[in-house]
DNA sequence: CCGCAATTTCCCACTTTCTCCCACAAGTGT
DNA sequence: ACACTTGTGGGAGAAAGTGGGAAATTGCGG
């Protein structure tokens, strides 16, 4: 169960580290990095994308129109990544583009997977739908107990 | 399992650099480039276009319509190409203006298969079914779970 | 049937990028 | 204060990506 919201810096050579609190929550060294919904990067334990692109690739032969973006949008992107001995990993020049990460990039950890943002992507992302959080806080409400 | 997205540049004389990352992913230095779905070429290793084309032939007689089309768009075009010693294709003169490819191309790696865009097309591919790209992601929620 | 031109194939060489490794600064706990 | 972990930067060597020339092949006209 990954938690946290860090803040690292993405250096010349593409590198970015992956906070310690997050390296100890997976096991090996390699991760599967690709695009995510909205602006930002999703990075997962190889085990969890397994599951994630079988399913979007089971829902979906490349004969659907839908079926091709999705698996272009979302499976295409995908590269492993694998840990230096620092803790880092390499982010491709496309997938920096894609997200539009410049140098301060925010991490994330959203239970079984962690996103990573350009800082200023992400602050524009929450003030602009900070209704629609709302929205959907209220519309949860009714389902979500504990 | 061949994933990553890249972009490298088709030389004067048709050659095309396949990345590194997706070199070691395939056996044998022969593929099958055919014409895809939307403006795009797909790049198969030859065991994966056998299975696709047997399935295509077989679902479908020559005599229904519908079936000369796909044979005819997808079948016929197919090409058996080498990787030279430096890892390129050459990709048909006929592919490059089907594709309309320029310069620089996109490489996509899509699990069993590989698709060739050229860098404008795709982008204008990608902004021009952004809407029903988030629609799909939206259908998703309710199958996708993990 | 032969020779020349155009195209393709093969190979080599250069440049850029990536990868691996090491070093250092700052912060934390003992 | 000292050892240790975390976060950051950079240099050297290797590999990836790119371009171009020479040899081989094809095609065409004489």
């Amino acid at each position: 169960m990954i938690t946290g919201q860090f803040q690292n810096a993405l250096d010349d050579k593409g590198r970015l580290l992956i906070p310690s609190r997050i390296r100890g929550e997976i096991t090996g060294n390699v991760l599967v990095i690709t695009r995510g919904l909205d602006r930002c990067l999703w990075l997962f334990p190889p085990e969890h994308w397994r599951t994630l692109s079988d399913s979007l690739m089971g829902a979906a032969s490349p004969f659907t129109r839908k079926a091709r973006l999705l698996q272009r949008r979302i499976i295409a992107p995908a590269q492993e990544v694998e840990l230096d001995k620092a803790g880092r990993i390499n982010i491709p020049q496309s997938l920096q583009v894609a997200a539009g990460l410049q140098r301060d990039c925010l991490i994330l950890g959203i239970k079984k997977y962690v996103e990573i943002w350009d800082v200023a992507e992400y602050d524009a992302y929450l003030s602009e739908s900070e209704e629609e959080f709302q929205e959907a806080a209220e519309e949860l409400g009714g389902l979500v107990s504990f």
